[in-house]
DNA sequence: CCGCTAGGTTTTAAGTTGCAACTAAAAACT
DNA sequence: AGTTTTTAGTTGCAACTTAAAACCTAGCGG
């Protein structure tokens, strides 16, 4: 088996501090919410169909953890914004792989609306795990080491295109 | 904003699915375990900390939805083994995904284990959505269409990674 | 100043989690 | 054969979380 992670300890993976961000019931849903440009509480609330009170815990744990910005409108100061942060949006890519897993394994139609790169409507590619050069990985290809161990390249490859 | 996605319906998104599957406390917990190896009950219990009924109950759901396979060895029929299936090998991208969000955003050291690529021994890339060619792409380089909508490519691309 | 709207809070019921103690079946010892 | 140990659970109960519905309050618009 490829991977073997010290996970004794919890503060070896950032994974529960991550959980315990976005890890509760209705969070995800909030965030692909806020991904599709949802900014205020009555649309998530009529989009989600969740509950009042949920909501705004949810969206106020969002905001303590620095997911979404909470700013009052200047000419309307009844409504509230919430918009995905910079660390928000990067969760994209998670959302993404954990969407297309569903769409993948899930029992339903292929999903209609398909996600595509602006410039020229190709869809985006599967979220892969990738070496530095962009050969795509698997489990059994992967191992954990220590940061130290680690050999700078000797030649940097040009980080954005696959091999 | 670039995406917008008709998410009234539930049915239009893979993401409620795949949360029915894995998103309560501690299913992903008990999944990257299992990354890491884990197989059996006890190691699953006395590693994450977990109350021995919520891990049953997880790691049953787990079982239902097809992520693990549970299998009494044959030569201790006591010992059960957990182990991912292919559906739930799929879901290394995502749960890589947020634990590089945790490291990239949480107020961590930056984590000590590394995740390679056992052949050299380089760090993975960082998981990220990607154009047919490799591009990657943000939030505002997206759109949704549908899929009727989408042109082949003149040239295809090696189709084993596109979505 | 009246009513409406947006974004909450409160109350109460229902469901979930967590801990500790218990069980059941298979293996190991004596 | 009988006792003990190991592995994988189940049960009972208290504490916490979620859900639904009603209520509240600041800010606007007439």
């Amino acid at each position: 088996m490829g991977l073997t992670e010290p996970l004794n300890d919890a503060d070896c993976c950032a994974l529960p501090n991550a959980l315990e961000a976005i890890g509760e019931r209705w969070s995800f849903l909030i965030l692909r919410a806020a991904f599709n440009g949802l900014r205020h509480f009555e649309e998530f609330q009529s989009t989600l169909g969740i509950a009042r009170n949920i909501l705004a815990n949810r969206l106020g744990r969002l905001v303590e953890h620095g997911i979404l910005a909470r700013t009052p409108l200047p000419d309307d100061r009844r409504k509230i914004e919430y918009r995905l942060t910079e660390k928000g949006a990067e969760l994209l890519p998670t959302i993404v792989a954990l969407r297309q897993w569903g769409e993948r394994w899930g029992s339903r139609i292929p999903s209609t609306p398909v996600l595509v790169d602006k410039g020229d409507h190709q869809p985006i590619r599967r979220v892969a795990i990738q070496a530095h050069d962009g050969r795509v990985l698997s489990l059994s290809d992967m191992c954990w080491i220590h940061a130290e161990e680690v050999q700078p390249l000797e030649s940097p490859v040009r980080p954005a295109i696959a091999a």
